[in-house]
DNA sequence: TTGAAAGCGTTACCAG
DNA sequence: CTGGTAACGCTTTCAA
């Protein structure tokens, strides 16, 4: 294995000293055009690449950043690395990337080994129990900048790029109320979990506000642990929710994953989606448009929050002190699986006794 | 901003040697007890963590690993990315993560801002236009090992983790022909995509086989710009090729969101899939389960592929030499879009006089 | 215009 | 068992 080559192996082929070399290399005004210009070309010749680790400790100045999501194949962690990449790239960082799979655990190894790999900052979307852990304190004590995304950590004032989730949820309800579903039915997550909480929040709001009594049996927590599985846990909390007595006549889910599990479902016993059954989803995802009927859903702007995210980390980083908090406002993207009226597009069956009479 | 913690802060705080911190912080053996709780006491209370870089420069042994994909958040390579940072992380390496975007200059940039880096290795899903370019020199060069996934480089024999392209798509078009079809038409990415070309070529393959000649009418390229755009890119081309005299009967589409665009035409123009439109797409996306039809489509095991990435890597670093190459089997799943005799299930018109007699 | 030397935070070697 | 010293590859300061 060939040695890396070095500012001292430049020097000794050209006979100069490596403080010479480093000034060459670093277009430093003091040095002669000549001798500029070997340098310049030995170092090509020899393919010299400076040595980022020497560099960085010497001035102490470091230029990788980390990021840490629950995983990086989740749709929208995907799409806000992506806006964070767009950003780092431009601004000539690298970027560390951790998962921490929903393991407060692995989060805090990844924190700490971006700690011991000098991150100038750090952008994390927390774990789902993040609100129980302390993990970020490691980045407080070492005055590391950091930025959270999309979830909020409990009454913490640290900088946020958030979404607006609960009037996400209460748009999406409350659209639902207005196409005259009245039995909603709210697909969650774990009980740990921040989102689907403040989303839960947004569910019995949208139902307080228009009087409807909260029905705890319509709610079903839905166990989501990776990305294959979703799709069956909205199948069979749907199931059980259509199978019992007193049948919701609309879901409104946590993601579209669990959504499409409640198309399955709906299609299996042949009920209509709009009519038989509204359904919403949450997140936008590739499948909320490929659905049939096109799933009504919450957008996040996932690209938007990740370059947001990047620009807050660097403001911190240069010692920004105001206050870094952005909450985007929640959207809802209405199409056909909660429009009443819109359902004879889709009608398979000309009529479904059992079902009909659900409104 | 409080300056970092080093060894040194611990030595002046209890009087010792800053040989002897380091000697208790790595568990050496010759250390008393009492000096070594001593030392450890006093790091976690000064919330001592290793500066990684200095640990590497003085070493010479680095823990990142690089990893460069077009881009991270398409769905193929989101999931090679999921697939690495499992064994990465057993494996107590930190990743780097770049995104080419395709552009060329863009991913020479991040190899040489990884091989500053000192990365111990590469994994790179090269861009679509690289078989024109000698970026993975600067690494062969350096003598980084690096393993390549998805898209062969030219005649490279650069170790690999590959998939069975022209193969996937000579069994996707061969099914179709099984299934009656004999006017199929290829949606292909730009002539410089390693990806299309490959794919073009098991069409043609598959074509030649079963004696239906080639028609270049029915080969649409699509511009494949981001993942927004691409179900447009392949409403228009489908669009296209079913306006025109001589139409096809079949689309197969280079990625399933192409696909997702004929799915989109067909609707516009009252087709029935697969009745009149027999639709094959490729990578086995989320959204091809949620079509309806469901799409038929070729698997590209993402995780795994990125599980064995690093696996190579791991042995490329440690030195063996023999030839790392897999290339994965490719797999047809065989779904809805391309059955004949599934068409009824679908059917929404009872005739539709245009296309009904397209076989 | 050039070079010698110090030092970034750490570990390895050798001496005590 | 402990500590001094050199070195990793580089930049910076100071002196020539």
């Amino acid at each position: 294995m060939s040695k890396r080559v070095g500012l001292k192996d430049i020097a000794e082929a050209l006979n100069v000293s490596i403080t010479t070399v480093s000034r060459g290399l670093n277009n430093k005004f003091d040095i002669s055009k000549e001798t500029r210009k070997a340098i310049l070309e030995k170092a090509d010749e020899l393919n010299y690449r400076p040595n980022a680790y020497a560099v960085s400790l010497r001035k102490n100045e470091y230029f990788t950043i980390g990021v840490i999501v629950p995983s990086v194949d989740h749709y929208f962690f995907s799409t806000v690395l992506k806006g964070i990449m767009n950003k780092a790239h431009l601004s000539n960082y690298l970027v560390l990337i951790g998962e921490s799979t929903h393991d407060l655990n692995k989060e805090k190894e990844v924190i700490e080994q971006f700690v011991s790999h000098c991150v100038t900052g750090v952008i994390i979307s927390p774990s789902n129990k993040s609100s129980y852990s302390n993990n970020l304190d490691i980045l407080v004590k070492k005055r590391i900048p950091y930025i959270v995304v999309d979830r909020p950590v409990k009454e913490s004032d640290a900088p946020c790029v958030k979404y607006d989730d609960p009037n996400g949820a209460f748009l999406a309800v409350e659209h639902l109320i207005e196409q005259g579903y009245r039995k909603i039915a709210y697909l969650k997550s774990y009980d740990y979990c921040v989102i689907s909480n403040a989303r839960f929040q947004g569910y019995k709001d949208a139902l307080a506000k228009h009087n409807i009594p909260f029905n705890p049996n319509f709610v079903k927590t839905c166990h989501l642990i990776d990305q294959e599985n979703q799709e069956e846990e909205g199948f069979f909390a749907t199931k059980q929710l259509m199978l019992a007595v007193d049948k919701p006549d609309a879901i409104f889910a946590v993601n579209d994953d669990l959504a499409a599990g409640a198309y399955r479902l709906a299609e299996k016993l042949n009920l209509n989606i709009p009519r038989d059954l509204g359904v919403v989803g949450y997140s936008n995802s590739q499948i909320s448009r490929h659905l049939k009927p096109q799933l009504t859903t919450v957008e996040q702007p996932g690209i938007e929050m990740g370059e947001l995210a990047f620009d807050f980390l660097q403001q911190s980083i240069i010692g920004n002190k105001s206050k870094l908090t952005k909450t985007f406002d929640a959207r809802l993207i209405v199409r056909d699986s909660s429009i009443r009226g819109a359902e004879t597009k889709y009608k398979k069956q000309k009529d479904n006794k059992r079902y009909a009479n659900s409104i």
